[in-house]
DNA sequence: GTGAAAGCGCTAACAC
DNA sequence: GTGTTAGCGCTTTCAC
């Protein structure tokens, strides 16, 4: 092929080899090639041993873009987070195991709890023509958009937060429940002034975790409601406001908080001012890590289950991006688990 | 267009409109709508005017899918990383954020440190005509084919890890000094016996580390190397190497976790035992974390900078897609720092 | 200044 | 059984 090498030569570039190449080489045309890659077809064996030969000797990849172009498939599934934080690690480690499973690529981003950001690359991810979305939702403003890239006919699951009354499967934990048993837990422990760190209106998942600390308080008719109001994810803001909230000498003994960013930063601001846990405060914090039982005292917390919430979650995606019926939509609630350690 | 309708009818599903469609509506032809999305050429205010009230009309998004086919460019990067740990959140957040900015996509995938796993993972990438790659290598097997993948055009940048002999280009810290920095300065505390945990030889970064500490015992005229063998990041293993290791007897005053993982894992052991931090063993881990200065005692670490890590290495990858000039490769080596806290 | 048409690499309906 | 060909949605040369 001298066009090849004069290419080659003036562009110091490589035109990798196309389906054309392996069936020229093969002696067979692209058609044959391609039903021999996609078994659509029966193709001789004689053939299939040339061409096989043909691909090895040009390493030829077929390219999966122009694939895509012609099946307006991509086999590829988008994930939106709203920040790229531990604790979604868990999660992206059983989407990744999945969808390679299923020779699925995993495109990811995060929105930055931004809904504008959210359309932003909701957007990027269609017009890379995503084959489904898995979305941990930052807001109920895009829900229209949401609605109709879903109509389009690009499946959606939401998980670990779900907007209401957006129809998509969903895989979500029970927030509500677990805040509402975290509050009730220091309850029984006593605890009658349990401060809430922290509490940003704009954050979906947020919102439920306070209404369980809400309901809670409610029902055991606590009147002390001690909400420290923080911006979601700016770690410097939320211990500007914990710091403030301790000098404010605000009487509590009891303390959520509602990440782990949260109370590894309260934890530190309490033995700053040497608090002792569990004596003068218990301490209950969301998402178990290694690192829980670790602490002096082991912390007492609210364990979400997330390998369980992306693996179900990726299951429900591809089932709805390989058979498109219009079976209703799923709604899986995981419970989460209090697990009770010596800081409460 | 009553064949839309049809089509929608029939198979409810809405075929979304092309730069035809638009170029119909606004009464142009596709190349000039093209020449507007791009600014590839003048189009007159009037047409502008026309085509962009049809691209809101018709909710036209351009597909990348085709723009990438034409262009050979996808703007998409690929990460490949060997385990989806929380040791590489950082990282992934700042690439993102990079990526982000420069209006790339960013698609990720673990090789689970296996070889052959990697290789189908850059197969994979290729196939999908990734821009760049961004390589956290797992072993030195493919240097072959990655070396190929390179001369093909598409740039490898590595990060936080190296194959000797791989010409591309790399970011990594100096694992070697973060090693030999933590064994000396547990020399320096008095320790003589000092364990490793652990060591797989199958693990590049593991090697690097390991052969820091070596030396470092070399240097002092330390004999007793107590090298733990493990699986790298299989937990399970992890955990029965070092119960092993304590139940042997063997005798030990300082411990050297070469992960988040295997401290976590150490440090519960440990206190299982009894035995006293840093009174009895010296304890030193690898990456810092919110939670490192909360345990009890506050854990000293190596820390690695892997955010700066991640941003400079996008950076790299970015300026060696755009503009194609074959500078000599950068090698970057980002220092670590020992954070001394109170367990040793 | 704008349009017509070729072609990126692939698949699938249709021919033989 | 296998080849020929149209076309996926886009960009870009070449005409006008």
């Amino acid at each position: 092929m001298p066009m090849q090498i004069m290419r080659r030569r003036y562009h110091d570039k490589i035109k990798r080899p196309s389906s054309q190449d392996v069936a020229d080489l093969a002696g067979v045309s692209r058609a044959t090639v391609s039903a021999y890659l996609n078994g659509t077809r029966y193709v001789s064996p004689e053939l299939s041993a040339k061409i096989e030969k043909a691909i090895k000797e040009l390493n030829y990849i077929p390219d999966q873009l122009a694939r895509a172009l012609k099946m307006e498939h991509t086999q590829t599934i988008g994930l939106i987070i709203p920040v790229m934080s531990r604790f979604y690690t868990p999660m992206m480690n059983t989407i990744n195991k999945v969808a390679h499973k299923n020779k699925y690529g995993f495109l990811i981003c995060s929105s930055e709890e931004d809904p504008e950001r959210e359309k932003e690359v909701l957007e990027i991810f269609l017009a890379k023509r995503i084959s489904g979305i898995l979305l941990v939702p930052c807001s109920e403003k895009n829900m229209k958009l949401l609605n109709n890239i879903q109509h389009s006919g690009v499946p959606i699951v939401q998980l670990n937060r779900k907007i209401n009354g957006l129809e998509t499967d969903s895989v979500v934990s029970n927030n509500f429940q677990a805040a509402y048993m975290a509050t009730e837990h220091l309850v029984k422990r006593g605890r009658k002034k349990i401060a809430w760190l922290g509490y940003d209106s704009a954050s979906l998942a947020n919102s439920e975790k306070k209404a369980g600390y809400d309901a809670a308080l409610q029902k055991f008719g606590i009147r002390d409601n001690i909400t420290i109001p923080v911006t979601e994810h700016d770690s410097a803001n939320i211990e500007e406001a914990f710091r403030e909230f301790l000098t404010s000498g605000t009487d509590f003994d009891g303390l959520i908080c509602t990440t782990q960013g949260k109370a590894a930063i309260a934890l530190r601001l309490l033995k700053e001012k040497s608090m002792r846990i569990p004596e003068d405060i218990s301490v209950i914090g969301f998402d178990d890590t290694p690192w829980s039982s670790l602490l002096q005292p082991p912390l007492t917390v609210v364990s979400e289950n997330t390998y369980e919430l992306g693996a179900v979650a990726t299951r429900l995606l591809l089932d709805r991006i390989e058979k498109k019926e219009n079976i209703s939509s799923h709604h899986i609630v995981l419970e989460d688990e209090l697990v009770i350690r010596e800081s409460t």
